[in-house]
DNA sequence: GCCTGCGACATTGCGTGCAACGGCAAGGGT
DNA sequence: ACCCTTGCCGTTGCACGCAATGTCGCAGGC
């Protein structure tokens, strides 16, 4: 009865149980708080206990994960946690800006470039607005060509992925966003490594007043 | 009683195996380079496989491991990972000196004080210079009260295990370091934020420099 | 009526067996 | 002489079973 064929769907799993629990994370599936029951995920995803639990822990280590009691939960961000996360993207996320301000490509920033204008269209839609931000914070991460910030950056941004909306999501927001994106990647283009950093780490404090707003009420979601 | 004598040596395991693993990583008794073979970790330390499967792969998470083809090698710091190691630790390790200059009780600037101090005692003996200098960076970053930024900076620290041998073997840098730590730990009291950071990111860049003395070979080691 | 102790269940932790994959070496073909 | 093929072996990936443990509910006593 070792026959792969368990699986009751036909859905080949095609990536590894990791990827596949990261992405229902990332994509809500599984929220803030849900218990994750090693035997419901294995039959879910039509493999054994076994590659989930590997998955499970690598998550927890990561701590998007939490353990309660002897279970896991997917983690989630009070107040201060959220604060925290966000002092310390901003310092990473600036330190990304100065590195790609000095060591990127024509290239790189020739795609900063092009990111700002194409990016202008979808003004209006939060879903691809989001797509296409993280899109762009992730070229200025590669941009610094610093492999660990690369590494750093990425599990600040899963810790983000715990945050149910994105502040683009704000009315307005997205039009202010794409200017600082535009200012960011000038400062890039003129090798400025100091302006740079600033900028987007302004940007960083933007978005999360904008969140902080988003949260308490005082302006609307488009969503 | 929890007869899980199956072990053959009563070598009682009261850690598990991914705190063991991480132990002898750090200790050194893995290096960089070796390969860990699943069976061979499962009896040396008295367990079965699963457990250190799943250890391994949460190393490998934190890059700490590395694959070389299907097995797992303990990572290695070519020369540029460790330049660009070193400019993300001086960055989180000086946002942790502003922010604990700005949110630490006077407790624990008193315990960062008495360290110092005491640590004056130590000069000489790199190995315990060396846990001590982990001490102290280790209460900067609990002092900044941000619970990311400890995580980071854990990660940072333990990739740093990587490297053989402490900076701090170096002849006269101990006395150095100290001092450094005396003018991080003064801009601290004074809850003066910036140049905190700035002494932080000074003495890190200064063990840097001493670091790369040593791997050329310009200046001696003690050990 | 509420607290407490006990028992059943749900779930995890770990051990073990088996199949698949990849590397390596030996042998044969060009 | 060199390269390509092929089979063996070491090692990993995964499934499954069993034991241990925490949790919840229920019943009984105070």
């Amino acid at each position: 009865m070792h026959a792969t064929g368990t699986q009751p769907l036909m859905k080949a799993p095609m990536k590894d149980a990791y990827t596949l629990i990261l992405e229902a994370i990332d994509m809500g599936v599984f929220k803030p708080g849900d218990r994750l029951v090693e035997s419901d995920l294995a039959e879910r995803f039509g493999v054994s206990r076994t590659p989930i639990r590997e998955a499970l822990q690598r998550l927890e280590t990561q701590s998007l994960l939490a353990r309660d009691g002897r279970s896991l939960i997917v983690a989630s961000l009070d107040h201060n946690q959220l604060a925290e996360l966000y002092v310390v993207r901003a310092e990473l996320e600036g330190l990304a800006a100065s590195l790609a301000a000095r060591h990127a490509t024509e290239e790189e920033v020739r795609v900063l470039r092009d990111m700002v204008d194409d990016d202008r269209s979808l003004i209006g839609d939060p879903q691809a607005m989001a797509r296409a931000n993280r899109r762009f914070h992730k070229q200025i991460h590669l941009a610094s060509h610093n492999r660990f910030l690369v590494q750093q950056l990425d599990l600040v941004h899963r810790s983000m992925a715990l945050m149910a909306t994105t502040s683009l999501a704000a009315v307005g927001r997205d039009e202010d966003a794409l200017r600082e994106h535009d200012a960011i990647v000038s400062a890039i283009e003129k090798r400025d490594a100091t302006t740079a950093g600033e900028a987007l780490r302004a940007h960083i404090s933007k978005a999360f007043v904008t969140r902080l707003k988003l949260d308490s009420g005082e302006v609307e979601s488009t969503v």
